[in-house]
DNA sequence: TATTACGTTTAGTAAATACTAAACATATAT
DNA sequence: ATATATGTTTAGTATTTACTAAACGTAATA
C-alpha cells in the first residue's frame, strides 16, 4: 500500500524532531529538515507548511537559521516568484558550517569574559595564597577553552576530508 | 582591597553560567560548578546555597546531575554527616564522561528510530523510483550518525592523551 | 522517644522558548 | 491603480523548563 511510504516518512520527520529538540533546537526545524530531506523535488514554503503543519511564519523564520547553518538551501526557479528549498546532504559540511556560525555569537563572548577574568586577576595582583589559586584555575580553564577552539578550527579545516576519516585516525591513536 | 577579588569571582561565575546555558543546561548549573571551581576548600550544600543565591532543592537536584556528569566530585568528611563537594579540574576527563552518558538517553533512542525506517523500508519494498530515493536517503543519514557514534566512542577510549594533542593531530591534517 | 541537622521530593510559580494568527511589506500581474 | 501571490514581522499564547518554598524522610544526637 502507497499509505505505508507515508506512514514510514512521519516516523522518520518525529524521529529528526527528537534529534533537533535534544540539541537544543527546536523540533519544528528536525521536522522542516525532515520533509526536504526526503523530498525527491525542492519545495514552497507552503508545500513545507503543508507537510510539516507548521505555520508560515514559523517556517519562515526557522528555514532561515536552517539556511544559515548551511542545513538547507534555499532556490528559485525561473518564472516563478515562490523560494524553494532543498536539505543539504553533505553532513560534514553542515556541521563545518555550524560550527563556523557558533564561533561567533553569545558562546564567543561567554568565552571572552573568562579571559576577562584572567587579566582582571592580573591587573589587581594580591599577592596571596587564594589569589594564585583562583588564578591558576581560571587560566586552566581558558587553556581548556582554547584547546576547544582550535579543535574547532581544525575540524572547520577539514575541507575534503569526511569525519569518518577522523574516526579512522582517533581509533589509531589509543 | 579585598573585595575585589569577590567581584571578579563573580563575573566569572556569570560567564560560566552563560556558557552552561549555551550549552543546553540549566544555568544553575554552571553557576555551581564556578564557585565549586574557584573555591580552595570543599563546598558543603548550605555553602553552595549561600554563594550561588539558588535554594537547598535547585542545589540538590543540580549537584546530582553534575555528579552523574562527572564535573563534580562528592565526598564526606569523617565525623560528619555532610555532604562536600569539589569541581572536577582535568576536563578532557569531564568531556569524556559526558559522551558517556549521553550514549544511552534520549539521543540514542531518537538515532535508533533512523535505523527503524531504514528497516521498515526493506521489509515494506516497493520498487518504485521515491522509494529508491527515500531509502538511499535516509541510509546516508544513518551512516552519519554512526560516524559520529564510532567517534564519541573513539574520544572516550582517549584516556591519557589530551584533547590538545588531538587539536595539534587535527591541524597536521589539512 | 523527641529533637536536630541534614538531604530529597513535591507541588506550585516564574521565566524562557516555540509556536500561532494575523497584520504587514513588496513585488508581480491584471 | 488594484488586486494577488508571496515572504516577513509582530503581538500574543501555549508549552516547556528552571527554580522556589515548604513538606518530607532519615539518621544522628540528646
Amino acid at each position: 500500500m502507497s499509505n505505508s511510504l507515508n506512514q514510514i516518512k512521519k516516523n522518520f520527520t518525529e524521529g529528526l524532531s527528537q534529534i533537533s529538540r535534544f540539541w537544543g533546537f527546536p523540533k519544528g526545524m528536525g521536522a522542516i529538515f525532515a520533509v526536504l530531506y526526503l523530498s525527491p523535488t525542492a519545495l514552497s514554503l507552503d508545500e513545507i507548511v503543508e507537510r510539516t503543519g507548521l505555520t508560515k511564519g514559523a517556517v519562515s523564520t526557522e528555514v532561515r537559521t536552517l539556511a544559515r547553518m548551511g542545513l538547507v538551501h534555499r532556490s528559485s526557479k525561473l518564472g516563478d516568484r515562490k523560494d524553494y528549498y532543498t536539505a543539504e546532504t553533505d553532513f560534514y559540511a553542515a556541521i563545518r558550517s555550524i560550527l563556523q556560525e557558533r564561533q561567533n555569537s553569545e558562546f564567543d563572548r561567554a568565552v571572552r569574559s573568562v579571559k576577562e577574568t584572567l587579566t582582571a586577576l592580573e591587573e589587581n595582583w594580591v599577592e596571596n595564597e587564594e589569589w594564585n589559586f583562583v588564578y591558576e584555575r581560571v587560566k586552566a580553564l581558558q587553556e581548556f577553552f582554547d584547546a576547544i577552539d582550535s579543535l574547532a578550527k581544525a575540524v572547520i579545516r577539514l575541507e575534503s576530508l569526511g569525519l569518518s576519516n577522523v574516526t579512522k585516525i582517533l581509533s589509531v591513536l589509543k
